[in-house]
DNA sequence: CTGAAAGCGCTTACAG
DNA sequence: CTGAAAGCGCTTACAG
């Protein structure tokens, strides 16, 4: 036996089928006697709306979208975030990997002149992105992820990295530490320039260093760091591989970690909390960020204005890789 | 401007709308002059399927589903076999998270039904699992990930657990290990059978402590075998989050690694490779494997008759968690 | 309040 | 080889 579709329905409840998507979507135009009979029919044959043929009509396609330009950042990050996103959607997730902005560019469009999402969701927003302008056009309703501050019209969620670095250099700053230096992640990210800045006003003398997030990248830094004219006493890196990175390098040039080397990790992980030492972090609900996301969407789907909304701060873990500095 | 259709390439290049698909599809019904006028005004109009038309018109959705019953297995695990997915995969991953495998049963019904999918990967094979039967029944083209051997007529892509549990035993017997026990994973997936029926035939008198991959019970395995009469010498884990916690806990017994127990995890990480000791481990490359199964489905959708094949089998990779037996 | 029709953009028999 | 039509399963004006 085929599935039923609303031709079915309407059949068996002797009315066109007109009608019976009026009363499927309780939509007026139709009486309440009628819409019972056409629900319990509907109930009775177990019938499912075909969402590919909701699409073709213009309406809902019942689900969103997620691309990810290659290279994607931290591993751990994204499959949370995902998690989290979908843990909190009644909806499929169209999820497709790409090369490059412009083929991510493209697939907005496409996705949305076939209505095979409702939405989409942004993320690794690059400084001057193009892809706020594009969805504005389109009408494509989204949510950046993780961009802080206003994006034209678009919502988005985000969470105060300023204000973590803040508290990150206090408390190195608390421990006597006067020389810290910071292992930066992809420049072309939004985040980065942020974090940057906001390193940049808590530490004016500070140096930065930038790398790529993998091990390699944040061990030349931390080697670059380490054999200058003027070592930091602490170093704050902007994940956990290159911190874990750093301290191997340490171990390797005999700086004792953290006697005579701090170390802070962006965020916290299993390798944070189980290498030796374990590693101080700052920490946050990377699921609970994508379920926050998916909210925000879900009522922009709904037609509410986009708004910014803020995620909680990453808190700081203090662990015995930050100690006081013995050179002040 | 609108975007192009078939029906616009028709207007323009003076043939029907059925010809237009014919020829855009490189099927035989049209000359091949005007399949070559057809195809220059589709590219002239910078024109692109709509593959929602198309799945409701019963052909390609031009998108593969993957539906993950929680609890999910191990997270990095997934998140490399998706990375690894989609970057063999010229369409879209449409991905829903459920909770329990009725509902996942009922989404391929609807996807199928729908043309939303044109093919679904199988993930977590339980012992005993309901998918197989349904999929085959269904029509709907899938590929097993993960089930070593025959699955009904649907295709699978596997590696050979057994063999390498036979490494790990080779490789502890070597050392003069005499009591081995395992702490396994959920007993009711596939492959936590098939792992501990290789590791009972290769050590007959071994323990198996059944556990579900977190750090909490990983660790209260590990005392219940440290405590026990006969206290193993060795243990192997079936991933790499209860090997660092059974790390912990002989570290909280004063039972030394290696010199007193050697530890082996199943799949290699970034944390086996960071943490003290660094541990010995399995270790295989399942981006790669996800590719596999990509290309799997995507010869199933080609109309490649089901087979099995087989990955490469994981690695061991001797690190300092394991070493000579003491008590042996 | 309700019905009959047109349309979304394709594909696929069915005639010529 | 080609065209005109029907159909996939919905939604949405448009008449009554």
């Amino acid at each position: 036996m085929k599935r039923p579709t609303i031709k079915d329905i309407a059949l068996r409840s002797g009315v066109s089928k007109g009608a019976v998507s009026l009363a499927l979507n309780g939509r007026p135009g139709v009486s309440d006697s009628t819409r019972e009979r056409v629900l319990s029919v509907a109930a009775a044959l177990g019938y499912r709306p075909s969402s590919t043929a909701r699409a073709l009509s213009g309406a809902r396609a019942d689900a969103v979208g997620l691309v990810l330009a290659r290279p994607l950042g931290a591993e751990a990050f994204f499959f949370r975030l995902i998690g989290g996103i979908q843990a909190e959607l009644p909806m499929a997730l169209l999820l497709q990997v790409v090369g490059d902005l412009d083929e991510e560019v493209e697939l907005y469009r496409r996705w949305w002149a076939e209505h095979r999402v409702d939405g989409v969701f942004l993320v690794d927003l690059r400084v001057d992105d193009p892809r706020v302008a594009v969805v504005e056009e389109l009408g494509l309703p989204a949510v950046v992820i993780g961009g802080a501050g206003h994006h034209g019209n678009v919502a988005s969620v985000w969470a105060d990295d300023a204000k973590a670095m803040t508290s990150v250099v206090e408390h190195l700053t608390s421990l006597g530490h006067r020389r810290i230096a910071r292992v930066a992640g992809l420049p072309s990210l939004l985040h980065t320039a942020r974090r940057d800045a906001a390193f940049r006003a808590a530490v004016p003398s500070g140096v930065i260093v930038s790398a790529d997030y993998t091990d390699s990248r944040g061990a030349a830094a931390t080697r670059e760091l380490l054999l200058g004219a003027e070592p930091p006493t602490a170093i704050v890196y902007d994940n956990d591989v290159m911190a874990v990175a750093g301290v191997g390098v340490a171990a390797e040039l005999g700086v004792t970690v953290p006697a005579e080397l701090s170390i802070v990790a962006w965020d916290d992980s299993p390798l944070c909390r189980l290498i030796h030492p374990p590693l101080t972090a700052l920490s946050r609900d990377t699921s609970a960020f994508g379920a926050r996301a998916a909210r925000a969407l879900l009522a922009v789907l709904a037609g509410a204005s986009p708004i910014d909304t803020e995620d909680t701060t990453p808190v700081l873990v203090a662990r015995a890789s930050t100690g006081h500095s013995s050179r002040s």
